[in-house]
DNA sequence: CGTATGACGAGCC
DNA sequence: AGGCTCGCCATAC
């Protein structure tokens, strides 16, 4: 087979490349998708570590309270911020995001299924 | 092989 | 309400 130690790192990556332009995903909530419901963290540093150049729209992963965490108050929470509106997002005053407007949906059974490599894991 | 490190999250003070 | 602590988990060293 190809790759099966497929990193949790790439899974991140293939999750989040699936996330819509205009919308966004909380690390929670990609690493519920990967069977991982306590491993937002490591979803956090698995985009931290992300190659430069790669296709993966980092920018719309944000925190469970529709808030950006990477260097919220530097040039890096700045980027991510403007990344975002670019794509129509709208920022409330205190710069969150309303998840209940601007929330990923998320997998489907079948894309999940598929992403995770489909060996009717579940 | 043990310790440290986060772009988190939920709970407690 | 806002801030601090503790738990989680896959890598880095």
């Amino acid at each position: 087979m190809a790759e099966m130690r497929n990193r949790f790192f790439e899974q991140v990556l293939q999750v989040v490349r699936r996330i819509p332009p205009g919308k966004v995903a909380t690390y929670g909530q990609v690493a519920r998708i990967l069977g991982k419901p306590r491993g937002a963290r490591t979803v956090g540093w698995a985009l931290h570590s992300m190659p430069e150049g790669s296709d993966v729209p980092w920018q719309r992963v944000i925190n469970a309270r529709g808030i950006i965490t990477l260097d919220a108050h530097g040039p890096g929470g700045a980027i991510q911020r403007a990344l975002l509106e670019a794509e129509g997002i709208v920022f409330d005053e205190q710069g969150r995001i309303d998840l209940e407007v601007y929330g990923w949906a998320g997998l489907d059974l079948a894309e999940r299924d598929q992403l995770l490599g489909s060996s009717n894991i579940l």
